[in-house]
DNA sequence: CCTACATATGCATATATATAGATATACCGA
DNA sequence: TCGGTATATCTATATATATGCATATGTAGG
């Protein structure tokens, strides 16, 4: 459980949640919307998923992230109310712009 | 948001909350169940209100913290799915073994 | 007022967490 | 198998958070 408010509690990883709430990205994705290293980023995943907050679906070299679906009710009574909130924050309006366009065929090469 | 679970992502402020949910405690109830020192467990309380999950009622030179009941949804849903976790949690259990024996007029003096 | 007591705040320090940079691992395609 | 790419891990450092100690604030009662 507290292992669940830690993931929560940084503001990278909310915007990475509420950019999941979009759709599926792979961590390189996210590192191009976050602007930040790509260890960074996917160390932020990683936490993430030990929280049960994500979930990995690795196909090929690519991995791709997105918000889980089968936690325990704690997470999934969070991830539901996350997304009610915070949908006209600029920044994580912009990030969604972001991740909308982003084509893993361009950014990760 | 990110005051909300930057409040819970802490096992003693997590002990606080669910000693909260028997009954309101003073900061020396809070103090004595914890064995911290009472600045300590001021500071967590304040956290903890600043974030909107627990209220403080003063009645004289005495502090009453209590589990917010009029916080947003987030922390509604949140404090509600707290009660059906750790109560088996052993030291979750004795924390509210000593709470309920606890005596303020013993304890503060 | 003055004292005693409950609570809160300031400050220094220890500890945990985030970030940066280098490197390792895993996978695909030629 | 080799080279390129996506992802993960390691180490060091910066930054944030928790704790301990001293002290301030605020209240009740004499």
């Amino acid at each position: 459980m507290e292992k669940i408010f830690k993931a929560l509690a940084d503001r990278n990883r909310l915007r990475i949640l509420k950019m999941l709430e979009r759709r599926p990205l792979c961590v390189c994705e996210v590192t191009s919307v976050l602007e930040m290293a790509q260890p960074n980023a996917s160390r932020h995943l990683g936490i993430l998923r030990e929280a049960g907050l994500i979930e990995d679906d690795k196909s090929g070299r690519w991995v791709n992230y997105s918000l889980s679906d089968q936690g325990d009710e704690m997470v999934s009574a969070i991830l539901a109310y996350l997304k009610g909130w915070g949908n006209e924050d600029p920044l994580f309006k912009a990030d969604r712009q972001k991740a909308a366009t982003a084509d893993r065929r361009r950014l990760c090469r």
